[in-house]
DNA sequence: AACTATTTATAAAC
DNA sequence: TGTTTATAAATAGTT
């Protein structure tokens, strides 16, 4: 659709580039939000040009955070219907069997052997039920660490050009406070909660129990809101 | 483009919706692709129907996760510029107004009451970048809590399906470990990073200790904007 | 950023 | 859902 038909591969002259992204990308916005009114649907889309500017689209009644949890929340969904539908085709399949047995130990035949191994067969699917939930849970919590990461140091860098541009260089007292002992929001970002991941991977050990914890190690902090014996443990 | 022309508006018809919600997805995801393409974009979409079954396009190289995360930095990093510009216009004009005070000075004007208005227009910019800061962390952190709670809560329904398809329900091996004493990963879900995230909200308590801070209790600001008892916190 | 010659998407019908 | 076809829309190349 236009002068010339072109051969969908990337635009290699950059000026060509951008225009062509800016026009497509107004024609897609265009489209989302016409099937949004049209077909009463939820849509959230997100752009990012090769020079590295960001648009947006999301349909009314919601923000792109509001359909990223939705999306995640049927990802989730879907893992969990996939392994109960295969698990509900074996528990069928089992039923079947056992009628079967019932009419031929009358006949005297032994199927014992069958039986055990679609035992194994649904054993080994409740297994890869929990594993897949176990796996879910390490990604989202890993995920999001390098999340926090990424913000906070973005944070403490914009501050530090403020700072700059202020004229504070020499004033200690309006920097972040960065003490590593602390275990403070920094430390957290810088790796504190690598701790959390290890223990959503965990198997169900005893070590577990004790794998997630926020323990305060400054003095000064004693008896203090989150000093002491708290103990937040993440299974 | 079809035979006539449509107005947009919902189409009451559903099967009609769904039909045209179908074809008009396709479009979108080949539109999509071609934008990728073409301009070395990276996309992502999420769609969900009136009938609430999703559908999503990528662009290669990437996943929506990872497109998310370059979002919500992205939106991070655009409120920081959008406050240093602020602030930029701000000191631009200071200068201008201190170059003019050297001037009038000479001539014996009195332009104090402009200095000191400056000023505080200067601190109200520090202010609201440090608030918007403030709050943004809080969102995430509130938000994504709010995720878990939900992830967390459907395994636990679907997993007790599954249990009772199972006849399972006798067998406490297989169960969620559900320790509110322990406070698993259930116990997290259920609240127990809410404490993270009153942390992050800030507001003066004893748990400020763990965030960075800027605290100007300095002597050298006397009689400035920013003296004395002003206390910007980043919680 | 506007203008068209074309290509492409799609509404309606099957 | 898939195909067809007449028509509306999008857009590549040009200015």
């Amino acid at each position: 659709m236009g002068r010339g038909k072109i051969e969908i591969k990337r635009i290699e002259n950059a000026t060509n580039r951008q225009v062509t992204y800016s026009k497509r990308r107004s024609g897609i916005m265009k489209k989302a939000r016409e099937l949004t009114v049209l077909c009463d649907a939820q849509v959230a889309i997100i752009m990012f040009s090769s020079t590295g500017k960001y648009h947006e689209f999301c349909s009314t009644g919601t923000d792109i955070k509001g359909i990223f949890d939705r999306y995640q929340q049927a990802i989730g969904t879907s893992l969990w219907i996939e392994q109960y539908e295969n698990m509900q085709r074996t528990l069928n399949h089992l039923k079947d069997i056992n009628r079967n047995l019932r009419t031929e130990i009358r006949m005297g035949e032994d199927l014992d052997a069958l039986e055990f191994e679609e035992l194994r067969d649904l054993e080994q699917n409740v297994d890869a039920a929990l594993k897949e939930v176990r796996q879910r849970k390490y990604h989202v919590i890993t995920t999001q660490t390098e999340t926090y990461k990424k913000k906070v140091k973005h944070s403490q860098e914009a501050y530090k050009n403020l700072q700059q541009e202020l004229g504070m260089r020499e004033d200690p007292a309006y920097g972040f406070v960065d003490n590593p002992a602390a275990g403070g929001w920094d430390g957290v970002a810088a790796g504190g909660w690598d701790g959390v991941a290890a223990v959503a991977m965990g198997g169900g050990s005893a070590a577990d129990m004790y794998a997630f914890r926020v323990v305060p190690s400054q003095p000064n902090l004693h008896g203090m809101a989150y000093g002491g014996s708290h103990d937040l443990r993440l299974g």
